[in-house]
Formats: structure tokens, C-alpha cells, sequence
DNA sequence: GTAAATGCAAACATTTTGCACGATT
DNA sequence: AATCGTGCAAAATGTTTGCATTTAC
């Protein structure tokens, strides 16, 4: 496999954005290659994650978001205000061994988001 | 507001499918009344939402799923066989404290699935 | 009768595909 | 030269909107 400037671009990309859409990739890859298109922005990103250099999270509605692979951690999605907070993989533990006893199931913590209210929006709701 | 026959015939699916995409409500419906339209099945979907007599969860990859709002529980998708189990609630009682300590972050524990490996695919892998 | 709900067509957003052209080894 | 990668256009998918018509109250 080649090494090309898109590819490049597209990791560099990750690595400066932490998590980012399709979308929000191309438009930083085409700040500096204005060329490149968003074909390529998702060819390539199917690539780098099944090289397992990148991977993807379902905040819920809306793109997934990609990031680096080791950038691993869970996230709380607002469904109020929307902001995506970040919380480290170790929270999961205990509900990872419980589902895994209950139903043989090997919970991949960081696929797939946390919904509920943020901090903010409780004290707002109150 | 009123109660049309359309808004029965979503409930009347939703309650008979436990939970399915607009897609999938649509085609239900449409087998007993082929000339319901998608676009009320989306408009119905979003009204009864409201009403808090239904909710949706984004299972990953694809349309979001509806179900009754009282037909609450987690779910737990196979990300390699697609597969969808359901667990109760409960299992993320401990997370859900957690969160709130220590990000003031309220869990929703219905909205979102968890991703994994169930039990069949896991197996196959080793 | 009136406001609300529906059906239809078209717009829209996101992602995927086919294919010809260009780059890399 | 052969293969792999890219760009472009078009298709596919899922969802939303505008508008005229119909329906429930």
C-alpha cells in the first residue's frame, strides 16, 4: 500500500482535529490541498481503519466521528446542547465484566457514545 | 390533536415490532394500508416523540430504531454480525453513578446501544 | 367550517459506486 | 506496463420541505 499526500493529509488531519466527521476532515485536508476530494476523504478513511491506524465513533444523530485508534475513550453525548464530553475507558469495567458474564458479550467501549444530559443542562433544567 | 388512522397504524406497528426503523413502519403499515406515505410515517414518528408515547436509539450504522417509550432497555449490537440484544436497564445503574459524580452527566441508558462482540461471533473468532 | 394532517413531488444531506485518468513502482 | 489511487459524475440512501388536497373535529 502507498503512503500518498491524500493519506497523509487524512491522518494529519486526525491527529491536529482529536475527532473529527467526514465532512470536518475534508474541509481541514482542503485548507492546504483544495484538490482532494471528499471521495477520497472516505476511501480513505474506510482504509485507515481497517489498517486499524483510525476508528470511528456514532455520537448518535448525525456523520460518525473518526479519530487515531489509540485516542480511546468514551463519550458522553449532551442530546440537549450537544457537547461531547470525554471520560476514560475505565469507567466501562464493571459493566464490561457484568455483560460479559450475563450474555458472553465484549463490550467495545468506545464504538459507540453515551447519551444523557450534561452538566450544565441538569442545573438549567432545575 | 387528533387521532388519525396513520397515527394508530404506527403505534400498532411499533407495539407489534418492538422496535424497528421508519422503513420498517412504513413497509408494516403498508401491508394493511398500502397508501400510507413515508413522509407521514416520519411526521407521525416525530409527533408521537414528543408525546413521550414513543422514543428512538441509534444503534450504530443506519436509521435510529423506535419503540414504545415504556419498552425500555439497553441494547447491545454485534458489530460484526449486526446482531441486537437487549438488557435491563439496571446493568448500567453503577455507571450511571458514577458519570453523575464524577461529570455532573446524567445517563440516558436507552438512547444509545453498546457495541461489542456477542457471544456467537466472539466464539468464532478464537 | 376550520385547522390540522396527509400525499406527492422535489429538495437535501450523506455516502457509495463506476469509470476514466494519473501516479507509482 | 501493470497496478493502485484519485477525481468527477452519477446513483443510492435516508430524511425534510413546500404545497395542494383531504380529513377529523
Amino acid at each position: 500500500m502507498r503512503m500518498t499526500p491524500q493519506r497523509q493529509l487524512v491522518l494529519d488531519a486526525l491527529r491536529e482535529l482529536e475527532h473529527a466527521t467526514p465532512e470536518q476532515v475534508c474541509r481541514h485536508v482542503q485548507r492546504v490541498t483544495p484538490s482532494v476530494n471528499i471521495t477520497t476523504i472516505y476511501r480513505t478513511l474506510e482504509l485507515l481503519e481497517e489498517l486499524e491506524l483510525i476508528r470511528h465513533t456514532h455520537l448518535g444523530h448525525g456523520p460518525p466521528t473518526y479519530s487515531l485508534h489509540e485516542h480511546q475513550h468514551v463519550h458522553l453525548v449532551c442530546h440537549r446542547c450537544g457537547r461531547v464530553d470525554e471520560s476514560p475507558r475505565a469507567v466501562m469495567d464493571q459493566l464490561c465484566g457484568t455483560l460479559r458474564a450475563a450474555h458472553g458479550f465484549v463490550l467495545d467501549a468506545a464504538h459507540l457514545a453515551l447519551s444523557g444530559t450534561c452538566r450544565d443542562c441538569t442545573r438549567e433544567t432545575t
